[in-house]
DNA sequence: GATGAATGAGTCTTCATTCAT
DNA sequence: CATGAATGAAGACTCATTCAT
């Protein structure tokens, strides 16, 4: 229950959106936020500037938001939370009990990709403050954790594959996810010279020779 | 005006000693930086700090160097090129003619986990920056690209094999690089619970089984 | 537009009940004020704290006071004021004309004493605002200014009295007064470790005896 | 010893005053905050306005002082303390054993006075943020109490007078030392019409009396 | 009359860089 | 060459007050 307070203290700028027109101008903030984080990253990014571009005072966006953090985090929850939430979902071995593993992989690899792709300004500041800020990692750290863990559930449930069984299900969850993940962002971030369905298609052939295929391709 | 000669030059005698101690003076900087930028990250860290732990005044600091940026871009031509250099060594495909492909790629992939592992702030830095500037960026993204270019070179001398007739060796280059290296960075970083060893066996075997092995396992 | 009437003013018998309720609001700000100001100080209390406290909104504060001064204002009307007026009639010459003087004295510094017990929070604002605000220090001036000229009055009708003959009263009045209400106001601020009777007892005998006293104890 | 650090942080803006410019710097500054507190009151003084008085640059001032309050405290060293000590001094019992007490008495107090009169803005801004700092009202206590304890110990070597005996040295001390210190502040703040030499002698006579005194004037 | 969202001027403080000594 | 005092632009955040609903 956001806006719910212990004590007496004073409320710390956290207008409750109840209104809709207040609902609106939360809304606009951030857009705005995400426009200017993207433009100029989120130290260079002053709380002016993204007040002045939603079209609000300063002291108005600090009556939504505590603090410029706060603004971020609130971002990161719409974007990452819900990448990471549609991944688990994916991960859920029911879904794999039937239907080619390797479609599966490809379905959940494209859909990692292309969600990271919705806003890219808003991959590079989850990166920049992934490594300044310890509770900004934190968070990220405990969405990662369930998408490891959702992986390594899976791998488990496979147990009588062949592949699987000389693997470590933790460390293969780890590398997996992990390579997956960074594979998306610096493509997304524009570092490599790569189309992104070759990319897929290659992220998709390491992960599912790694975890299922056994046969050499004719 | 002590020191002024009127068109000769320095003496010859007295310019080397001088020439060592400035020597001397500049590794004490990049050392206090190190130092610095590891405890408290790069923003955090001032030009004063850097001075002051080096055991010089700041105005000292500025002779050496143009900018507290060219102290960090300095460090990581001493880091991160050094690994590139060691590991675009190992994908020599003249090296890969004789032994066993997978002792290769174990022995690369550890050596990369354990260079990253010698100075873990450092590789927090390095990340930190990446995303924040782009002339650095562009620097890291040069180190990577002859890294790639060298494993794809590989990869294209092997065309021979089986595993990799089918597949693309410029995505395959990027997705074994990029996977790699975060895999490593993370780690390095302590952001997850994995056993080192654990990870490079299972990098090892993702990377062995995406590029050369067709056999299941017995 | 519900209650409009056209052009006959309000109706008599609804007036008086909404008096009222506009008394009961005034004074629960003034409740909320002074509850506030105790716990933090005049300063670090906001408007809308104060509100808040006094469950209403901050624009329905701003209809009955035209800011927080002048609540503040308010404040000291109730509290000095009262205090003054107290001792100004207990100093009414005509009170001395019989009994022990004292008795008289030590009755109207221990009545000093306790009314500023009664609410030491106002005590410190009442003195925090003392020195940085000009019209507020004008304000306790006069009050302060009606309390010395009655004692000085009173010394003045006491004229016969050998210890008085040799006294400025003007003078005596000041030094008296300033004495009286410095050292009630630090004991209750809690700036000195003196049992409240203490301090009573010794204030009174110094008056007594600067006053009016001429005989060694025997 | 101030510049002192014990663990290994920056130096917070404590630059040592070592070289004779940087004593005047410091000097500088220090004499344009008793400006600028003098005529504006502490909390509305900006640390800018202080340091363009002082003709050097905003960053300088912070390489003086830590903060602005710093600047206080040290402004209080310089004026309160020394008064303290002086009067602290002049209240050892050894003075006391030849002279007139009354003499000695007034002495005092005209120190005081005109101690006070040096520097009437540092006294408004001294008890202006007595009440709203409590490190500051602390500071202020010690000083206070020293001075408290000197005047008890003074009247406790007295004990075979007469007045003396039926007072409470401690209660004693304490009354005497609050009428003085607040009758000399509000005198110096121009709060009362009275000519400093009437109420010296006011105050002088009211001590004396409570204190020695036992017979009526003829 | 009540409400509370919106306002924006104003404050302290930091730090990379320069330059007179 | 070394030094470190001086600089000043820049930024996050607060809060008394207003006014449209």
């Amino acid at each position: 229950m956001p806006g719910t307070r212990t004590a007496s203290g004073p409320p710390r700028g956290v207008r409750t959106p109840q209104q809709a027109r207040s609902r609106r101008t939360r809304e606009r903030i951030l857009q705005s936020a995400v426009a200017c984080f993207e433009q100029g990253g989120y130290d260079e990014t002053t709380t002016a500037a993204i007040a002045r571009r939603a079209g609000i005072g300063v002291g108005t966006l600090y009556g939504y938001f505590p603090d410029k953090r706060a603004i971020l985090l609130e971002l990161l929850d719409g974007t990452v939370r819900a990448i990471a939430d549609h991944v688990v979902e994916g991960l859920a071995p029911a879904r794999w009990r039937e239907g080619d593993p390797r479609a599966h992989i490809r379905a959940l690899i494209e859909a990692v990709f292309s969600a990271r792709h919705f806003s890219p300004g808003i991959q590079r500041i989850l990166w920049e403050r992934y490594f300044k800020d310890a509770a900004f990692r934190g968070a990220v750290l405990r969405l990662e954790q369930r998408v490891r863990e959702a992986l390594e559930r899976l791998l488990r449930s496979y147990d009588g594959a062949a592949r699987l069984r000389s693997v470590d299900p933790h460390a293969a969850a780890f590398v997996v996810h992990t390579a997956v993940e960074w594979t998306a962002s610096r493509l997304v971030l524009g570092d490599a010279a790569i189309a992104t369905d070759a990319a897929v298609e290659a992220a998709t052939e390491m992960v599912w020779r790694f975890l299922f295929d056994a046969e050499a391709p004719a």
